[in-house]
RNA sequence: GGGCGGUUAGCUCAGUUGGUUAGAGCGUCUGUCUUACACACAGAAUGUCACAAGUUCGAGUCUUGUACCGCCCACCA
């Protein structure tokens, strides 16, 4: 126990307790068969980057999950990771080079990976650091990278696997490739980004009738020089009669066939489509049907090459379309450029259009697709908000076969190696290709494949490659069949199709067991919303409007940043941050310090080391209604938690502990108790009753705010020296029940009517301007039973309302008033009221009360409400309809007085 | 073109089986250093729950349609 502090300084704690947690193993994952198993893995962050307040969204939430889980009982972990992140970094370090007059080229395959080692280990693990800052209580040291030797094993092992069963081949596509990262890409990775364009109409004269003009539309008039058809619908009365000739291309200029495919739309632009099988995916599939030659006019950058001819080698995309359109101008052949708005892919990491490329790749056919479904589709996995498995359910059934190769260095290497001197490469034949995890024996006669694998294709065997997969010591180790399935998955619906349903794909295709519940990687996926500014704009370095979480904490405290966050984190639903939420949290963890403050200051703490020891202080002879509302709303409260847990609605628990604590607990409990803490021999009670909310509270807001919470449990006495927090069970309801502390219907309501007296006593108070006056008299009228209950509490109610006298009185002349459930309350301000104002002030009251009257007397008057209604309904309805009456005659009478 | 969200107080948002007179935080206004907390306390003001129709004894909540905003998917050049 020590002295607490008027001011609450996060910094001064956060450290300490971490620290402590981290010596004392409290992250650590131990299979204990005698305990539920519950495990997260973290979505692992590039290794690079640094902290967003998306990664503190999804993180605190893990963090809830994995602390809660500890506390009830389950033995947790969460386990730790990076992502190697293979474009981004490669992208970065060249970058690094260029700078330095050099290029990944330049300097080969292993220096260059070398390099990017140096650069992730420099560079690297600083969002590890930023993770336990916000108080991430990952098992640190099962940390795992990507790159590391045991997971690359487990990525090279599922490659094999899957290529031995013949989901992986290799093809010559057409594919989404990247002129600057100069690589494929999976359709994923392609953004659609909506530009305005300009929509080219020209015309190609008919070879065969000199007169003739086929009038063409495009939006990319740089790829005329690839042009090896032009196609019309066969059944376009226009064109019939063309199909089969040929019309002139301008440039370089040859004559190509007009050909007939139904894929042409007659409505769209001319209804004449040149064809570019080497520049389009459309034109590649009717190229392939009609047999067309397909000419490949750039380079892999995406500039020209010699085959579009003199003038047009070595320009821009951008550059060759300016230039083919002046051509076209100059031959006469352009005909109108319109504005037009369509969707452009944009490659992520390189910022300029993909370009359509044909080209070898390596390509991943699905495993387990309909099992995956399946798993979702039968409640195996539980998706929250379960709206996300519409979106799960129709991209595997419009799958499409993934392109797995990259073209870059940093990452997995494909584990194909091909014979040396070898020209027409069979891969059904074992003397041309070897494919293995440890390659062939004799390496100095093969060559490896040069492409790495997508990151993603690494990253889907994240659940099961970080717990030791393949490997079965690793696996033993690292308690693979205790800790697998994982509980929950924590991520963004960004990733759905990149991470989350490959890797359901994944643990059904190589996991065992017995079903596919054994198999599944985890068994909740919990989507979070998008975290954007305060205009709703998805946060961005670009934009600026990315607050440094860091930065944040600083300010209010990693507690403060976890509750504010949390508070206004619905399910599921985007966040518009601001830092003014922030506030909130920070104000919250200050209020409960200095409810601590105020307990130590109040009296010495003795044996809070249980709630038993605890309620032994309590004499229930002294406990009154206060006492048995606030514990009753104690009980709700973690009963309701509970619930909340159960739903993943975290803003909701948020929310009742904000309320309890402060409405319930501060503004009116501990109000209160000041004037019975005056008095020894109501004292000690109820200080017992402060330590079973505030040790209640501080066991059910842990997982939310772990430093703080820890912190004052350990200042309240109400753990050992060397005992946790997170080892301390939650279900306050369970742990009070036995020690005779239940809920009490009568106690709420009674508490809730005497609140309602003061408050309205205030109010009475500050209409008249006497708001600091201690001295005020009220009078209340009120029938035998509530003037009974007023009286008993009067000490309270006088403290609380600023009043000298609360005095019981059957009629009372010429005094403002107010009606309440307990009774009508006069302010005693003879002579010198406004009647007026006054009369003005009951009227509106009147007014309310008539209009619910109204309401309530017309459901009643409908016989159908009476039939069918619940009888509970009516019977509310009918005590409502009686109290509202004498309410309003109530005030009838006040309004006659004046 | 298909799908999914959203529309509730000045702002940001809760409101999970339909049930009394719709809530919170911030902001605004009026007071207050009242034996913790001004990161606080007390009080006040503020809503045709987007619009329309329907189901129902009863709709912010269910159904259908409309409008606007946002996101995702889709090879119309």
């Amino acid at each position: 126990m020590s002295e607490i502090s008027k001011a609450y300084t996060p910094s001064e704690v956060e450290d300490k307790w971490y620290e402590k947690w981290v010596n004392s193993g409290c992250f650590k994952g131990e299979p204990d068969s005698s305990k539920e198993a519950y495990s997260i893995v973290i979505p692992p962050p590039n290794v690079t980057g640094v902290l967003t307040m998306g990664h503190v969204l999804n993180n605190t939430i893990q963090d809830i999950l994995i602390r809660r889980a500890r506390q009830t009982g389950k033995s947790a972990i969460w386990i730790p990771g990076t992502d190697h992140a293979g474009v981004a970094t490669q992208t970065k370090v060249e970058k690094v080079l260029r700078s330095e007059g050099t290029c990944a080229r330049e300097l080969g395959r292993e220096k260059f990976i070398a390099r990017a080692k140096d650069w992730r280990d420099t560079h690297g693990g600083i969002i590890i650091e930023q993770l336990k800052k916000l108080g991430a209580s990952c098992d640190w040291p099962r940390l795992v990278h990507t790159l590391d030797d045991g997971y690359s094993e487990a990525v090279l092992t599922a490659f094999v696997k899957l290529y031995k069963q013949g989901y992986i081949y290799r093809g010559k596509r057409m594919v989404n490739w990247c002129p600057v990262n100069l690589t494929a890409l999976s359709d994923e990775e392609v953004i659609p980004r909506h530009e305005k364009g300009k929509f080219y109409k020209m015309k190609y004269r008919v070879a065969e009738e000199p007169d003739t003009y086929l009038e063409i539309c495009t939006t990319r008039p740089e790829t005329i020089m690839g042009d090896s058809a032009v196609a019309v619908n066969p059944s376009d009365e226009r064109y019939k009669h063309l199909i089969g000739k040929h019309c002139v291309r301008p440039f370089p200029e040859a004559e190509i066939p007009i050909i007939a495919d139904r894929y042409v739309d007659m409505e769209f632009g001319t209804g004449a489509l040149k064809i570019t099988p080497a520049h389009d995916p459309a034109d590649f599939e009717i190229g392939q049907r009609h047999k067309l030659p397909i000419i490949d006019i750039m380079n892999p950058d995406a500039t020209m090459n010699a085959l579009a001819g003199k003038e047009f080698e070595g320009l821009t995309r951008e550059a060759a379309r300016k230039l083919a359109v002046k051509k076209l101008d100059e031959m006469g052949l352009l005909i109108e450029i319109q504005d037009y708005e369509h969707n452009v892919g944009y490659s992520e990491r390189g910022d300029v259009p993909i370009e359509p490329r044909l080209s070898d790749q390596w390509f991943l056919k699905y495993p387990k697709i309909q099992e995956a479904k399946a798993a979702v589709e039968n409640g195996l996995i539980k998706f929250w908000p379960k709206r996300w498995e519409k979106t799960y359910i129709h991209w595997l059934d419009n799958i499409r076969d993934w392109c797995i190769s990259r073209q870059i260095w940093w990452g997995h290497r494909i584990p194909v190696w091909y014979k040396k001197g070898v020209k027409n490469i069979d891969f059904n034949n074992p003397e041309h290709v070897h494919v293995s995890v440890k390659g062939p024996s004799d390496p100095e006669n093969w060559e490896q494949d040069e492409d790495s694998l997508d990151t993603w294709a690494s990253s889907w065997l994240w659940p099961f490659a970080t717990m030791g997969w393949p490997n079965a010591e690793k696996m033993s180790e690292k308690a693979l069949s205790y800790f697998y399935p994982t509980s929950d998955l924590v991520t963004g619906p960004d990733i759905i199709f990149f991470w989350v349903a490959r890797m359901i794909m994944a643990g059904l295709e190589f996991m065992g067991g017995k079903s596919d519940a054994e198999k599944i990687p985890f068994k909740n996926v919990y989507f979070t919303g998008i975290i954007r500014d305060m205009q709703g704009r998805k946060m961005s370095k670009s934009l600026g409007n990315s607050p440094d979480p860091l930065e944040i904490i600083a300010k209010y405290g990693a507690d403060g940043l976890r509750f504010g966050v949390m508070n206004c984190a619905a399910q599921g639903q985007d966040i518009l941050f601001s830092e003014e939420r922030v506030e909130l949290g920070r104000n919250f963890c200050n209020k409960l310090w200095n409810a601590c403050r105020f307990r130590q200051m109040s009296g010495k703490i003795g044996d809070n080391s249980s709630f038993e020891s605890i309620v032994k202080r309590i004499d229930f002879s002294k406990l009154d209604s206060d006492d048995a509302a606030v514990l009753s709303s104690l009980i709700q409260t973690s009963k309701a938690v509970q619930k909340d847990y159960e739903s993943y609605q975290f803003n909701s628990i948020t929310q009742r502990l904000y309320a309890f604590f402060w409405t319930d607990f501060c503004d009116w409990y501990l109000e209160v108790s000041k004037s019975r803490m005056a008095d020894e021999s109501s004292k000690q009670t109820v200080l017992a009753v402060q330590d079973v909310c505030m040790r209640g509270l501080l066991l059910l807001a842990h997982p939310f705010i772990p430093f703080i919470s820890e912190e004052l449990w350990h200042s309240m006495g109400f753990g050992a020296e060397n005992s946790f927090l997170q080892n301390e069970n939650p279900f306050v309801e369970k742990a009070l029940e036995p020690l005779g502390i239940k809920e009490d219907a009568a106690a709420l309501a009674l508490t809730k009517n005497l609140r309602e007296l003061v408050s309205k006593a205030r109010a009475l108070k500050a209409q008249y301007k006497l708001a600091n006056k201690k001295d005020a008299v009220f009078y209340v009228s009120a029938d035998a039973e509530n003037a009974a209950q007023i009286t008993a509490n009067a000490e309270k109610l006088k403290r609380l309302a600023g009043a000298a006298e609360i005095k019981i009185k059957a009629e009372v002349k010429d005094c403002p008033a107010a009606i309440c459930e307990l009774g009508t309350i006069y302010l005693d301000l003879t002579g010198s009221v406004d009647s007026q104002a006054e009369k003005q002030r009951l009227e509106k009251e009147k007014a309310k009360i008539e209009s619910a009257i109204k309401s309530t007397a017309a459901r009643l008057s409908n016989e159908a409400f009476i039939s069918k209604a619940p009888q509970s309904v009516i019977d509310g309805a009918k005590k409502q309809l009686e109290e509202n009456k004498a309410k309003l005659e109530e005030i009838e009478k006040l309004i006659a007085l004046f």
